[in-house]
DNA sequence: TTGAAAGCGCTAACAA
DNA sequence: TTGTTAGCGCTTTCAA
């Protein structure tokens, strides 16, 4: 059997209650005595049973994800997901909750963000972009004593907070790689379509883009970055036009994760079979632009792994663990028509 | 707060026992007083604590991986994940553990599999090739009380078990549609390896393979699979055989899970840089020869999703619990250099 | 600065 | 067929 609290305060010499004062790092103990502690647990190998001191707290885990209020289909996906992964974590404890906020104003974003306290919630996925305000607000809630982790958005290097999410640099050198590789060596343009180049994902997928396809495909040449803002008739006028001026377009990059508009233009204004197209994450219009033939690859981040692991690490800071940082590496898939799966 | 016991007994009017007994669906309660009880549970929404429950049961899940005895590297990253998932999943009251079992016979495998008993293991994730002997011994397993899922190997149709693991059909298609892909229309031959064409795997990822590659790239044709039996020897005879025979080999699938003889071979008889070639798995093998072009995609299945499915399976099956099956999908990934990530 | 004792939600003897 | 009670490993008053 493994050795519990009452084995470790015999081997120790001191009552449960002081054991418990120890283990949790709680003031009014003797230094001497805490040593005294520490050195039992060494010696006994005492590892704590958590369910039992959560139990014993009667605590609950509770974790909201933050998302922006717009965008339907791959945020569609996300939500359902959240809610799938909180039937299933039930059974651990764990309760889970999403809340939308706009992500025009930061400051907005910010403010529902200070409204968090440790009273409502003991963990955020903080999906947001980037900004001096979101970065204060986060780190401002994190000295409050709840836990944040960044999801999809932001910066995935090692900062204040960890990062879930794809390292966009390398998932628009994947786009890239397919591009050219799909289109067999003819000449020609390549259509790069994104809701904003104002966001740090965009300029990463991008940058990632640009390099491969300068360095291994000379005879393409990526045009500059369309912008749509999310707005269906603006994203249609832009790619008809640009279709215009160009007539030797042969590929199209399609970079926000929300695929549905560009997709929906693409289909209206051109012949997307003829052309090579690949867009971001798996929602139900890509997957059919998938099977039509539309789309001919997908870059993706499974939106149930991105759930999974914000809970876990959000749980491991709760617990004050560490993790396996392999672990929660989140892939970039490549989704064809033949590994599309379910 | 959730109801507890206490709540629940006394809506029902009856004791903590009588709950207890109804809730284990224990004997010896009479069927007035089961109604009774679980008309209570609908009334006031209660929900099973489980980590109490265990707690008081005292209860661990000792849950075992058998794997093939042979076979160094896709099995090595597996028992490393099985190994990593052990750390973190301690807190949780899981214990993975895993055996090595020759394949080479299923008799032994089904002689091993019968010295298990629920008084060691709580569930089992069996690798192994489908036999009658394994089919019986794994059902007599769960008529013992071991939980059992069948972990890459088997078949994925609904039978008896759950099964962990990617649709080897799909897989052979996707290294077909990314061969054909990658080629750019020139004609030639594809050379097809495996370690033996008697597993269903194998079966299955030729059959995948075949079907989109006389359909859509009717200029490739698929020569008859090549079995290396594992034996690295061999694989290199087989492997110059096929190429002296053939001037016009444009692409090779390596179907098995361990890739690295047929890479080896490969590099030491040809150039494989002006070969497609497509592997199964990540390793630290076919990630150099992604890295070094001597493999130009890998069909893989990620060995971490794996055991963590694997584990919330039998973990589920355990608490007699469902899951939510769209969870437990181990998608096909497509690796290429750009998105190895780590 | 320390300890004794009650209790978290549930299970399992034992008694009735 | 049902209930009483002690206890799982840990936390948390309250008292010393």
């Amino acid at each position: 059997m493994r050795p519990t609290t009452k084995d470790l305060a015999k081997e120790a010499g001191v009552s449960l209650a002081t054991v418990d004062r120890v283990l949790n790092g709680r003031p009014g103990v003797r230094n001497k005595t805490v040593e005294a502690v520490n050195a039992a647990i060494e010696k006994i190998g005492f590892v704590r049973n958590l369910s039992a001191a959560n139990l014993a707290k009667g605590k609950q885990y509770r974790f909201r994800f933050m998302l922006p209020a717009h965008g339907d289909q791959f945020l569609g996906e996300l939500r359902a997901r959240i809610d799938e992964a909180n039937q299933g974590l039930g059974v651990e404890g764990m309760v889970l909750s999403h809340q939308e906020v706009s992500h025009s104003d930061p400051h907005l974003i910010a403010e529902t963000l200070s409204q968090i306290g440790p009273d409502k919630v003991d963990g955020v996925a903080l999906m947001a972009p980037e900004s001096p305000q979101v970065r204060d607000a986060a780190l401002r809630l994190k000295e409050r004593g709840v836990h944040v982790v960044h999801l999809i958005s932001g910066k995935q290097q090692a900062g204040d907070f960890d990062f879930v999410g794809i390292d966009n640099q390398s998932a628009g050198a994947t786009a890239a790689r397919l591009l050219g590789r799909f289109n067999c060596r003819k000449e020609g343009k390549v259509v790069v379509i994104a809701e904003t180049m104002n966001a740090r994902d965009s300029l990463e997928r991008r940058k990632g883009f640009d390099m491969v396809l300068t360095r291994d495909y000379p005879h393409l040449s990526a045009l500059p970055s369309l912008e749509t803002y999310g707005d269906p008739r603006r994203t249609r006028d832009v790619i008809a036009n640009v279709l215009r001026n160009n007539a030797d377009v042969v590929g199209v990059y399609i970079m926000s994760s929300e695929a549905k508009p560009a997709l929906d233009a693409l289909a209206a204004e051109s012949d997307p079979q003829s052309l090579i197209v690949v867009a971001h994450e798996l929602t139900s219009r890509t997957r059919d632009a998938l099977m039509s033939g539309e789309a001919d690859a997908l870059i993706a981040q499974n939106p149930g792994h991105l759930v999974r692991s914000a809970v876990r690490l959000l749980r491991a800071h709760c617990d004050n663990r560490s993790v396996v940082k392999s672990q929660e590496v989140i892939r970039i898939e490549i989704l064809i028509k033949e590994n599309l799966s379910v």
